[in-house]
DNA sequence: GGCTCGTATGATAGCGCTATCATAACGGAA
DNA sequence: TTCCGTTATGATAGCGCTATCATACGAGCC
């Protein structure tokens, strides 16, 4: 068992020659046909006769043959990999956008590399240029604040470019997302109509949708004269449950009468659910609380919370449609897509 | 604009030479040296002079040179791959794993290319033949339930595996996990001890490591003989908070002194315990609740709720040491590595 | 019948890198 | 001095696939 184990080095062969596995020739030498007829068969089965297929098809099951990705990609220029790069693995925004671009792609031939920006330009703009020396296919990035170096390497990248989670109005290449600061301003609108009047901000992490979010928060009280510097607490942590409560604590020490929040997302909202719940603050009552994403648990949580329902699944869905489609030469409706995001109002700011 | 948009396809060159971006050649002519030079003083530097070195360092920086990684993979039979399968995205657990894969990855060669087997043992099946194809450095794979099939292929494969989550003494290589059945040992032998003697199990999806703690749960209670087959309550929809109380309401329906509830994950504790706060069912006096993972929200949850802590960011991080190890050839202290798990007694068990 | 044209197949030559073997240079032991 | 072993560098030959050009062949046309 141990010597089983130990024998699983690297497993580099002590012979150069031979992976052990099929190749494209022994497939040929079988179907008694030339090795590009057999890459073509796989590739392009329209440009071979049905009876070729036939022959290569047998052949390529009875070997069990599987191209080798790297092989072809050397070859043709061009790997069959789409580099995906999200700030966050924890954040579930963007474990959802994650699945809607999985499932785009369904079982084709397209492969993942993901990568982690951890947040941070500089680490973005080290992936990009990671993922850029392997000729993926398309890249998929977060967000539209690359660093103008980053902005350079993806203008001059000769593959499809998508730019996910925000709107905006210059591309790179393609962009799909929704107005994170209309999402703030109408949140805070609907806080003002409900009546509320010291409405605070909550937000944690602050990247530059956060800011977004705020400055849209901003806008929609200063429309109604009701800003005030001290309303808004927000903390470079990263967001948890625990923080919003932390958070609804010292908004309170600053203001007194606060009488609603709006958390830069449904986590933050959460913890300050609990927190109300246990200083005994009577929501909506006494305080309006309203998220931002619209978590399923916003809907079941007592009281049930408002929310800004975001497009995170279709995002990732119609990216890796766009990607499809620029790759297969089918035309683009538009380059910038809008998905929009609805607020889903709910007890915690009916007053 | 528009135009520039469009220009941008596929972007296969019109002539096959030169993919404009500098080669090993390149830079071997521009530091006066043979291509295997400037390999060697990129992968080995020791094995080559500090002055050559010097020349070579130069000549990169001034070309930009980047390895292509598919030519590398191509000639050395051995991609810089690590292939990660996890059964869903958008389970927290696995996104603390990945983490943990990706921090212990640091900034080194190693890409992770992830596979989504939405917990099925084919499309497992599917992906690792997938992932096989281009010789990964090594292969991550969650829980140990493989196909007979999926078993034997990575029995064959010669790179590294580790299988991650679950706790075993048969792996195929290396295992990193903890022990499902113990954790629901022993979190309902707790709420034995804390005095709750009808005590209900609400679990959703019911994926091997589900069946594993409801398992453990059984076997706690059958041992104080106060198993009942009705206090179990599953459904095979994925998890979710606002199934929780659903599960809760079924639950009740069939045993009505239920008094006590183990839930399958931490998303139905707490769809479980917004159901008890709007149905008016004290917790924990009439209804203790415990979850399991431990997520941050159970701890500032109003009464916080008792969970079983799992080390889901530790197995990636220790997962990765692993595979880092046995490619540089350093010893494995044990491949079957037992995490462990620890319960968190919260206020909704406290009788 | 000779010609062009389109379709199906093949031969050749790499893609950019590294495994392998060969060679050179040097120091120390006999 | 001669021989051997060691270290640093280079030449060569692929890895497995596909782009490109070449060829064969039949259909259709004047």
């Amino acid at each position: 068992m141990t010597d089983d184990i130990t024998s699983r080095d690297q497993g580099r062969k002590a012979s150069r020659r031979g992976s052990g596995r099929p190749t494209i020739a022994d497939v040929a030498k079988l179907a008694g046909v030339a090795a590009i007829t057999v890459s073509r068969a796989l590739r392009y089965p329209s440009q071979v006769s049905a009876e070729l297929r036939a022959e290569i098809d047998t052949a390529v099951a009875q070997l069990g043959y599987a191209p080798d990705p790297n092989a072809r990609a050397l070859a043709s220029a061009r790997a069959d990999v789409i580099g995906v790069l999200v700030p966050s693995l924890t954040n579930i925004v963007f474990a959802d956008t994650l699945r809607g671009i999985y499932d785009g792609l369904g079982d084709g031939p397209l492969q993942i590399q993901m990568g982690n920006t951890h947040y941070s330009p500089r680490e973005e703009e080290r992936l990009i240029r990671m993922f850029l020396s392997q000729r993926p296919s398309a890249l998929i990035v977060s967000g539209i604040d690359q660093t103008e170096a980053t902005r350079q390497l993806l203008e001059s990248a000769d593959c499809p470019i998508v730019q996910i989670m925000e709107y905006g109005d210059d591309p790179v290449d393609m962009l799909v997302g929704f107005s994170h600061f209309d999402g703030g301003k109408v949140a805070t609108s609907h806080l003002i109509e409900a009546g509320y009047r010291r409405i605070g901000f909550i937000g944690a992490r602050m990247d530059p949708r956060s800011q977004r979010r705020l400055a849209g928060y901003r806008s929609a009280l200063e429309a109604a004269q009701l800003f005030d510097p001290k309303l808004v607490t927000t903390t470079l942590t990263p967001s948890r449950v625990s923080l919003g409560g932390q958070l609804l604590a010292d908004a309170l020490a600053k203001v007194a009468d606060l009488d609603a929040v709006f958390c830069n997302n449904d986590d933050l909202a959460m913890g300050v659910l609990f927190e109300c719940q246990r200083a005994g603050i009577a929501v909506p009552h006494r305080m309006a609380i309203c998220g931002f994403n619209d978590l399923d648990m916003m809907r079941v949580a007592y009281p049930s919370l408002t929310s800004v329902r975001t497009p995170r699944y279709e995002i990732g869905r119609h990216s890796v449609q766009m990607v499809l489609d620029r790759l297969a030469g089918r035309p683009i409706a538009s380059p910038i897509v809008d998905l929009g995001f609805e607020l889903q109002v709910r007890e915690s700011t009916m007053l």
